[in-house]
RNA sequence: GUGGAUGUAGCUCAGUUGGUUAGAGCAUUGGUUUGUGGUUCCAGAGGUCGCGGGUUCGAAUCCCGUCUUCCACCCCA
């Protein structure tokens, strides 16, 4: 038995690495806060989808498509149905697409009151696994349904920006650029071939064959392994539109005093971007140095056959998050109190008294292996209890515990009825009250 | 898909030029001591040495293959 190449576990302990399920849980709790401050309200899509929504969302010819879907077919279904029936799935390799397609068929664009969308979940690809990338791995990503108001660019650069300082993440840089309409896209690309021919000579081959592939992508990755100068920017091939609208967005960045840099060679892996694109980097990271990424997306409503909706979004990898948070999230593995008797005919009474304090919330832990009195204490030590309650035959009898502070030693003695105003008191400020 | 490293107890690692029943620390279990804990001491449990071949009288150690993980390319969040 062994778990599936290029996935993981996430245990309860710490071994020293800050990867434990209490880390995830308490930093996916903090995201999912952030999302309501800006009004954002979950959607919950599936994890399977059918190909289609990611082959026309966001383009067959992109590397997440064409080599890293996971793409499955039932066996019951190809035996039965005839070849061009069969119904081919996939595990969905990014959250926006998914998301546009549940907008259209649920309507939620009509209502005005649904157009702040985000969702967090496991996202699947098909890639070698390293630092920072998984096969499986989980992204939180919001979406700005219905204009192309410059103000929903705001909005959505603010929220990104919050996660970041939220989580006490420093060390990225914030780069934007535009890429505007289909036709500057297109006169980018040739502008970016003409210039590579003309500098062949000091081009690698292999950056080379990228050139020749998709020189979109050459330009944002391997141009800067060079020291060209003149190398083509985006901004030179916008139209007035597009240039109009980038400049009135950075202005209102900087009367926020939003801090970015604007990167001239910045483009996406996905087809279905226009005009504002933005990526974040971290240096804290390694190869694997994206953060978070976004951009507009105009026209993928129409792309899936849908009336128009212009919107803008943006995805976070959350276990990158968390390997460039500054001070991860300690678990604390302390409880309220400890339940120690003292004799074995005192069982019963103390699992009675744990079921009391369980009902008010106070987390509480009794051995359940009838130890001896000795061991029960010492495990409650290593358990870090805030404080131990003793059911000892000094005071069985006439109906008292005592309860001790482990950290000042402190004991006082309380009847065992009626005192559930003590205990609350007793953990009033810890790190174990709750709500 | 391409390169480079890695793999010994739950964890971190020793293991000498191949040589008997593979070790340590931490963790764990039982006991002991400390008035009812953080201490001391004693004992125990726990390993197909990643897996499969090969060389050898003999392999954790050498050779080949394979898998995993990691790092980089690539790609991206």
């Amino acid at each position: 038995m062994k778990i599936v190449k290029g996935f993981r576990d996430i245990l309860p302990y710490d071994t020293g690495n800050s990867d434990t399920s209490f880390a995830w849980t308490t930093t996916t709790d903090q995201l999912r806060q952030i999302m309501k401050t800006y009004n954002f309200q979950e959607i919950i899509t599936p994890v399977i989808e059918h190909d289609s929504v990611f082959k026309t969302g966001i383009g067959e010819d992109t590397d997440i498509v064409s080599k890293e879907m996971y793409e499955f077919v039932l066996e019951r279904d190809s035996s039965t149905v005839s070849k061009e029936k069969i119904l081919k799935y996939c595990l969905r390799p990014e959250g926006t697409a998914p998301i546009i397609r549940s907008v259209i068929e649920n309507s939620l664009s009509k209502i005005k009151s649904l157009n702040k969308l985000f969702y967090l979940g496991p996202m699947f690809r098909y890639e070698r696994s390293q630092k920072g990338r998984y096969r499986m791995f989980h992204q939180i990503g919001a979406e700005l349904i219905g204009s192309d108001e410059i103000l929903y660019e705001v909005e959505i650069l603010n929220l990104a920006k919050e996660i970041l300082t939220s989580l006490n993440i420093d060390n990225y840089t914030f780069q934007i650029n535009s890429i505007g309409n289909n036709e500057s896209l297109k006169n980018i690309s040739k502008a970016v071939s003409n210039f590579g021919r003309k500098n062949k000579d000091s081009i690698e081959e292999k950056d080379y064959k990228i050139l020749n592939k998709n020189p979109l992508r050459f330009l944002d990755k391997a141009v800067h392994n060079y020291n060209f100068k003149d190398i083509p920017k985006t901004i030179d091939y916008l139209d007035k539109k597009s240039l109009k609208r980038f400049n009135d967005l950075t202005k209102i960045l900087d009367s926020f005093n939003f801090k970015y840099s604007i990167n001239n060679q910045l483009v996406r892996g996905i087809d279905y971007y226009n005009d504002l694109v933005f990526e974040v980097t971290s240096s804290n990271l390694g190869a694997q140095d994206a953060l978070l990424a976004g951009g507009r997306y105009d026209s993928l409503m129409g792309k899936f056959g849908a009336d128009e909706s212009k919107s803008i979004g943006f995805a976070a990898g959350i276990e990158r998050l968390i390997l460039a948070m500054k001070s991860k999230n300690q678990a604390s593995n302390s409880i309220d109190f400890f339940i120690v008797y003292q004799q074995e005919e005192m069982i019963e009474e103390s699992l009675r008294l744990a079921l009391r304090l369980r009902e008010v919330g106070l987390s509480i832990e009794v051995d359940l292996l009838r130890r001896s009195f000795t061991k029960q204490i010492k495990s409650a030590d290593k358990s870090l209890a805030e404080n131990i309650i003793i059911i000892g035959k000094d005071n069985f009898n006439n109906g008292t515990i005592v309860v001790k502070n482990m950290a000042s030693g402190i004991e006082e003695i309380v009847s065992l009825k009626n005192n559930i105003d003590f205990f609350l008191k007793k953990t009033k400020g810890t790190p174990n009250e709750k709500k």
